[in-house]
DNA sequence: CTGCCTTGCATTGTCAACAATCTTGCGCTG
DNA sequence: CAGCGCAAGATTGTTGACAATGCAAGGCAG
């Protein structure tokens, strides 16, 4: 479909939530810059509006603003890349732990098992891309399954410098294995409501993850 | 000082900045909603600088936007609260893991030190007031020892709505000993360099004043 | 007296124009 | 030919004016 068709007239939530999918999507690369002029065009609104926008966005930690450059998508050094692993190592296992608290519905249990078993025929059938594509559906699950929507949105933000990263991931056909055994580890852990176990588990597997990124090349962390 | 003197032109940042403050401060109270125009008019500025200044602290959790109505200091629901408890839990832990596992520098033990005994010196004075103070100082030091901004951004976020919620809590002379008991745990394990100790010492700790907030009555609640 | 409508005011939403700033490419000089 | 201004274009920064919205006070009917 092609999304050139002038958009309607949105608010600065709207353009902000439009944008905020763009990134969170690499439909926007890492350190590109973002034109008022243009959005606003494309948007069919003032420039006003996309500039609140960006500053939402900043706030949010998806933009950096830069005086009288205007605003690019924030850039990750090495460094934060590994910090934001370890927030992410915690909060994930938060996550974990809290779906394995709750007393979780039939339907709950059941898209779990099914997140799981797609995983697994994707493992199966030696498909990484799908792999990939139920690997972040699976851990989206159990942000949902968490209920704390504050845990999901930092969870959310501190994935964003993975967004490209993890392609070269996908190569180490091996790692499938390993990384979806730690996943049926949580699996069971949550719909046996054990928290501990589950939270362990969990923080295991992000960090195991954690581990190829400290092995990237420098090319991936400069914003073109 | 009288602060009613038309302040230096400041730019959106500056404006965001200073209204953190007022916020932080316990200058603006909860719900309280602010005017654009007043503002621009106190800050010498034009009405947008002060949008885009809203707009980027919306993003950061401290301010409410309401359409057509403009924005109030943020108010968050017990749930909210709840839940930005246990993700604090995990982070708090997180910054205290982090600091045990680092080399500290001669000057970054004596620092801790010195904070953990102004804790035990207010304690000892029953001086509530003081033991409030230092206890934050406190805490921000752990994030900073733990040299992970990423960790310290989302735990100064996730305290944001413990600002006024506070007062109550000192009332409670005795949970002073009780929290730092749990400090001293916490200190002696960072500086013997135990982080899984320091983490499950921390996340202990921040619980357990969790558990008061937990028990606050409704009124704290409603923004006026 | 109570409830609804209306009218006026306070405030936010939006834009388009102008000023300030930065980038880029050109030409001049040594 | 390299380096240094310098000017033109592109982009952001800021404002003031006008439109749209919501709220509150007062009047009117029942």
């Amino acid at each position: 479909m092609a999304d050139d068709m002038p958009k309607q007239d949105l608010s600065s939530e709207g353009i902000a939530a439009a944008l905020r999918g763009r990134i969170l999507s690499g439909d926007y690369g890492l350190g590109q810059r973002l034109i008022e002029m243009d959005l606003a065009e494309e948007f069919g609104v003032g420039r006003g509006r996309v500039r609140e926008a960006f500053r939402m966005l900043t706030g949010e930690g998806y933009l950096e603003f830069v005086a009288n450059r205007g605003v690019l998508v924030r850039r990750y050094s090495r460094v934060e890349l590994i910090e934001m692993g370890r927030v992410r190592e915690v909060l994930e296992g938060l996550a974990a732990r809290l779906a394995a608290e709750r007393a979780l519905t039939v339907v709950q249990r059941h898209d779990l098992e099914a997140a799981q078993a797609r995983m697994d025929a994707a493992e199966v059938a030696g498909d990484l891309d799908a792999f990939g594509v139920e690997n972040r559906a699976y851990h989206r699950l159990i942000e949902d399954l968490s209920g704390n929507v504050h845990a999901s949105e930092f969870i959310t933000r501190v994935r964003i410098p993975l967004i490209r990263v993890q392609m070269p991931w996908e190569e180490v056909a091996e790692s499938v294995g390993r990384s979806n055994r730690g996943h049926r580890v949580i699996t069971a852990a949550i719909l046996a409501g054990a928290p501990e176990a589950a939270e362990v588990a969990m923080r295991t597997h992000v960090r195991d993850g954690n581990a190829h990124v400290a092995r990237l090349p420098d090319e991936v962390f400069e914003g073109r």
